[in-house]
RNA sequence: GCCACGGUGGCAGAGUCCGGCCGAACGCAGCGGCCUGCAGAGCCGCCCAUCCCCGGUUCAAAUCCGGGCCGUGGCUCCA
């Protein structure tokens, strides 16, 4: 069984096949002028998953993955997050970081920012004028559309049916319409950023002063909007590289501009694989910065816990839209609950002596092997990790199964059961189902056992209000209580 | 207007590439039962799907083909 991933270019699901040993993938991270939110974190989240399951599958991963700090909006942070667009581009940048770290995100190899790729913008500018695929004009340099034969190959477009790239008033310094920007004279006027200002902004002019320029062949001036990615990504990867994922929404023009301007700068393929991952959606639109209908990481996070969240965003597949709603980070809890349940039962069984090495429960080991199995399957088919999460669920309900009917536990079958958890749940989909059993019971645990006890003693003299008391008290502090034959569990 | 992607139960969401194990997964919600002092957890069972519509191909279609309707996204910064 061989991993296959849909490519957007081709429309086809084909056999994933690295260039060298060593999997090259790329992301188009973001621009560092609002906090991360959830449709943010799908991208990010699938894109992990994909680089754990790779890793897992035995393949080396270089995953590159961007920020973009040079930009108008960043700029219309200024007075809010920092004192200057570098600043603001620092702020976000460590937010992003923090974010990630809190999503449990394995790091990329590299997170090139633009204001430190500006000498490769330029050479790849150049190499474009050269080669006659773009034009200067009026110290601004454009990419002509028209140059390239194949332009529109990944979104479907027709030069002649696209409106306009880029503001208004490019359009006279252009020779189509669609042509877009690589390199923008001067900086930046208050007049493009005053759009995006929030409250406590500074004033335009001022932050349009802070506008970081360099000097180029063309003058002073700006990197333009989609140059970037095409000049990070060759050159931290290669000319052609083996994935590179996105946001559904950034197919055109970002991402069909960033292969005009790869390819007809190096003259060999982009990428091998365009993943594009499906926008979330809240019920009637998209989720998206602009429309300030989002919910952001840090708050997910902090409502629901990262396990949770990772559950929610890998319960629709990466290439289908997903749609938002509490009700679903609801559900999402009670899954990841159910699988984090049946971890520690088992764990709980496994070290204790009711477990023996010699007790044998075919079906148990049968249904550990079918786990392992629907699992890759899952997951080697374009990444479906919904019906690899449905696997995990599958082997929580046998071990119950298995428990239940058997006084005498196996011991052998229930370790096989819980490393599949630890490889596929915790290693692939970073989860994590949290520790009981394992000789570092720490102070907290030791208390509320002690709770517990007084508890017993409790129910034992027929005081069950009392009992019902202290559990109400522990449930409001974070502790659930079940009572079992085997006396009281809990769960913090 | 042009381009792309979708339409599966109360919700959410697999399956569609490679037609039959789909009499439609996993889960949530709901309803019975077991267990239990109660609750929870767990187990067993049940309920909920004209797979958007129409036509075609086929022994066989949610899956393939044609037409239609509807929705979302993109064409402006956007993951």
């Amino acid at each position: 069984m061989t991993l296959r991933l849909h490519d957007t270019l081709s429309g086809e699901t084909t056999e994933f096949e690295p260039i060298e040993d060593t999997v090259t993938l790329y992301l188009c991270g973001l621009t560092t002028s609002d906090p991360a939110h959830l449709g943010h974190a799908r991208v990010w989240l699938h894109t992990d998953v994909l680089h754990r399951w790779l890793e897992y599958s035995g393949y080396d991963v270089r995953h590159v993955e961007n920020f973009t700090d040079v930009n108008e909006k960043v700029l219309a942070r200024v007075g809010e997050d920092g004192d200057s667009e570098a600043e603001v581009g620092r702020h976000y940048v460590a937010e992003f970081l923090r974010d990630m770290r809190s999503l449990r995100l394995e790091r990329a190899t590299v997170y090139p920012r633009v204001t430190e790729h500006v000498d490769e913008v330029i050479e790849m500018v150049e190499t474009l004028v050269e080669k006659g695929y773009a034009y200067e004009s009026a110290g601004s340099v454009y990419f002509d559309v028209t140059s390239f034969d194949e332009y529109g190959k990944l979104s479907g477009q027709q030069i002649d049916e696209l409106e306009t790239q880029g503001p208004e008033d490019e359009l006279a310094e252009k020779r189509h319409p669609a042509d877009f920007a690589l390199w923008k004279a001067d900086g930046v006027t208050p007049g493009e950023i005053v759009d995006h200002q929030h409250d406590g902004a500074a004033d335009p002019a001022d932050a349009c002063e802070t506008a970081q320029t360099w000097d180029s062949p063309w003058g002073e001036g700006r990197p333009g909007w989609h140059i970037e990615c095409s000049a990070m990504s060759t050159t931290h990867l290669a000319d052609t590289f083996d994935v590179h994922v996105a946001g559904e929404d950034l197919v055109f023009p970002h991402n069909e501009n960033e292969i005009a301007q790869a390819e007809a700068a190096t003259g060999e393929p982009f990428t091998n694989h365009w993943l594009h991952v499906g926008l979330l959606e809240t019920g009637e639109e998209k989720m998206s910065s602009s429309l300030g209908n989002f919910y952001t990481v840090d708050e997910a996070i902090e409502t629901f816990g990262t396990d949770v969240v990772r559950t929610y965003l890998l319960s629709a597949t990466y290439s289908e839209k997903q749609t938002y709603s509490e009700a679903a980070l609801d559900e999402a809890a009670e899954r990841f609950d159910r699988m984090e349940r049946g971890y520690q039962r088992a764990v709980g069984v496994a070290d204790s002596p009711d477990a023996h090495s010699k007790s044998v429960d075919q079906s148990l080991r049968a249904a550990v092997d079918e786990a392992q199995e629907q699992f890759a399957q899952a997951m080697d088919d374009d990444l479906n990790t919904r019906e690899a999460l449905s696997a995990l669920l599958e082997l929580t309900s046998a071990i119950h199964e298995h428990l239940d009917a058997h006084d005498a536990a196996d011991y052998q079958g229930l370790r096989s059961a819980i490393e599949t958890y630890d490889d596929l749940g915790g290693s692939v989909l970073g989860l994590s189902f949290g520790d009981v059993g394992d000789g570092h019971v720490d102070l907290t645990a030791e208390l509320v056992e002690l709770i517990l006890e007084l508890r017993e003693q409790e129910r034992d003299a027929g005081n069950y209000g009392r009992a019902d008391d202290l559990r109400d008290e522990l449930q409001a502090i974070g502790v659930e209580v079940h009572d079992t034959d085997d006396g009281p569990e809990f769960r913090l």
